[in-house]
DNA sequence: ACAAGTATGCACTTTTTGGTAAGTATCAAA
DNA sequence: TTTGATACTTACCAAAAAGTGCATACTTGT
């Protein structure tokens, strides 16, 4: 029971939607680095900084599955493969945008952010730089 | 070693700063709820359907050390408490909206797409079924 | 013969995330 | 006195996400 009481298909709304099909670590940085056009594998690999291969063609294989991207082989020795935009993939990619935007205004908010969660993390004996 | 070696502070772009605060399945959709206005603990839980408390607080307390929004103790009895978002929160949320806009133009493609993913997890003897 | 570069696949393990279910404090209504 | 509402907290556990490392097939360079 529970099926949609007030909402749309089971989602909480439209964000709802889009969350779960770019979930996860890597498919937004993915997905905004192939705006610049059809990349090969390597490259992108260079570009999405600190992906291990596992992770990147299990995305590359989700997003294709989900009709964003187009998987090409060229079929040549040694292999050539690269990865592209379908129009759909595209329109979601440019509704990244404002979030890259965003990251890029308030950086350095963000690095102090992240740097008070370390602290929190491995606190050590902090109190005792603390105090000296 | 390897520290910033091609871009900005430890980060792949604007993007990937901003996925770091974001990150996770309950936080964009809170701050989106949140855009309506100062919102009740209670209400929260209503709107974000299917989080439990303990994330729900969870993500809450992140959002508030991380500058995103602001909590109010009434200190009524019983407790009244609510949440609205700080200025950096309210920018980030208003560029979460065109997501919100994607997934709303292209629900029934991510149905779809949602759906698919369902059979592969579960696959059982789907071609039986499948052939009656 | 051997190493390197290419785009993957696969097994194994750790880390992170998320869910469940219970408990806390306070007051009011039944 | 038991129940209900509110906003949490905590312990425990399962599942999902992600990392590591080794392997493949083919070719070019040494």
């Amino acid at each position: 029971m529970n099926s949609t009481p007030s909402c749309l298909a089971g989602f909480s709304c439209g964000l709802d939607a889009t969350l779960r099909v770019i979930a996860g670590k890597w498919k937004p940085l993915i997905l905004y680095f192939l705006l610049q056009g059809p990349t090969r594998y390597g490259e992108l690999k260079r570009a999405v900084r600190g992906v291990s291969d596992k992770m990147l063609i299990q995305q590359l294989k989700e997003l294709e599955a989900d009709g964003l991207i187009v998987r090409t082989d060229y079929k040549e020795v040694p292999p050539r493969v690269d990865y592209a935009l379908t129009s759909l993939g595209l329109d979601l990619t440019k509704a990244l945008e404002p979030l890259c935007v965003w990251g890029t205004n308030n950086m350095a908010e963000v690095t102090r952010v992240l740097a008070r969660r370390e602290e929190w993390h491995a606190p050590k004996r902090a109190a005792v730089a603390d105090s000296a």
